[in-house]
DNA sequence: AACGCGGGGGG
DNA sequence: CCCCCAGCGTT
């Protein structure tokens, strides 16, 4: 790796080539540069952690105009929360989000922090996040490392190997903290992301467009299509389930649903009851009087989690009430209600509903 | 150091 | 089908 470690000029020509393109070609029109704020580079920065921009938009909107303020963060309640992260993922984000919103008002003072042990210390705030809110909200010097800047260095230094690998993250925040301009820290963080995401992208990159073509090692030894390596394979495991729709006699739009737990996959979110078998379902049915003759079982669906496959049979029944035990944790969604419900259930209520 | 955690998009 | 994406927290 040649240019693992960049002479003062190279470092400089680097900076230069990024800012220089972020003048011309940078995205200044993205909803959180507009006005920007370091409230809006929190929730947007938090809400781009493993997802696409296009994904997050229209997100992002939402939540800005039902929690246009930290204040109005830390005085919502977590399902309000949940509910407009409801289909975006990875939903310890939002809870963590609401968190800090009110360690945040109850220690800072209703105030952002502003140095990077302050941000790194309220739950969901890593180092890139801080470093993107110090940089793109502060106009401080810090570093970030996410997946574009990732695949831009190690591209720039024709990096061995997985990114991901604990020896190559340390080399990766090095060479990125190095790269890092002590002025306009934030116009050079964006520029890496906008060409990452625009040009160095992850098969085609655009070289000819590429700002740092010349100094780019990978390209220089034409591999940019072996570089960054992926990540070493893995099967994951698969797992079957029953889910319950269970509609009620009185309201055919109503539907019941359970609450997760706290924690966890789905935490705090609404679902239909979750079995491991058939015969799991049918005997929570009968402890309901649920007649179980009409019992309508669908055709099984499919759907991919990072670490594991889920098939899952719906199976619809109806009711008119549960009697015969108490239920602790669940509720009757009626039409038009809103409730913080994961991808599978919100597309297996459209597919009932319409038809 | 490895794993858990969603959902969507592109090849 | 595959892999990856503006990562972070837990174990």
């Amino acid at each position: 790796m040649p240019h693992e470690n960049p002479t003062q000029i190279e470092t400089l020509s680097f900076q230069q080539a990024l800012l220089g393109w972020y003048d011309r070609y940078g995205r200044k029109n993205l909803p959180w540069k507009l006005e920007t704020t370091p409230y809006k580079v929190w929730v947007s920065e938090t809400m781009l952690q493993q997802t696409q921009v296009n994904t997050v938009i229209p997100y992002f909107f939402r939540f800005m105009q039902r929690f246009p303020t930290l204040e109005s963060l830390s005085a919502a309640n977590q399902d309000q929360v949940l509910q407009h992260w409801s289909g975006l993922g990875y939903y310890a984000r939002a809870r963590n989000l609401h968190r800090s919103a009110r360690l945040i008002a109850d220690h800072h003072a209703g105030e952002m922090p502003a140095t990077l042990e302050q941000l790194t210390a309220l739950p969901g705030i890593g180092r890139s996040t801080a470093g993107a809110i110090l940089s793109l909200g502060y106009g401080k010097c810090a570093a970030i490392l996410d997946g574009n800047v990732k695949r831009i260095l190690s591209r720039y230094v024709n990096l061995e190997g997985w990114p991901g690998t604990a020896a190559n993250q340390r080399l990766l925040w090095a060479i990125s903290e190095r790269l890092t301009p002590e002025k306009q820290a934030g116009d050079y963080n964006q520029a890496l992301m906008d060409i990452g995401a625009t040009v160095c992208t992850r098969t085609h990159p655009d070289c000819n467009a590429c700002p740092l073509q010349s100094a780019c090692t990978a390209h220089q030894l034409q591999c940019t299509d072996r570089v960054p390596a992926s990540k070493p394979g893995s099967s994951i495991p698969v797992r079957k389930s029953w889910m319950l729709i269970l509609r009620n006699n009185g309201d055919d739009n109503a539907f019941y649903l359970e609450k997760r737990p706290g924690a966890g996959l789905w935490g705090g979110l609404w679902v239909f009851p979750c079995f491991d078998s058939e015969a799991d379902m049918l005997t929570w049915c009968r402890q309901r009087r649920i007649d179980i003759s009409q019992l309508e079982l669908l055709p099984e669906q499919r759907h991919t989690f990072t670490h594991f496959r889920l098939d899952y049979t719906p199976a619809i029944a109806w009711t008119s009430s549960l009697d015969g035990v108490q239920e602790t944790s669940g509720c009757w969604l009626k039409a038009g209600e809103a409730l913080a419900i994961p991808a599978p259930v919100s597309r297996l209520l459209t597919e009932i509903t319409r038809r």
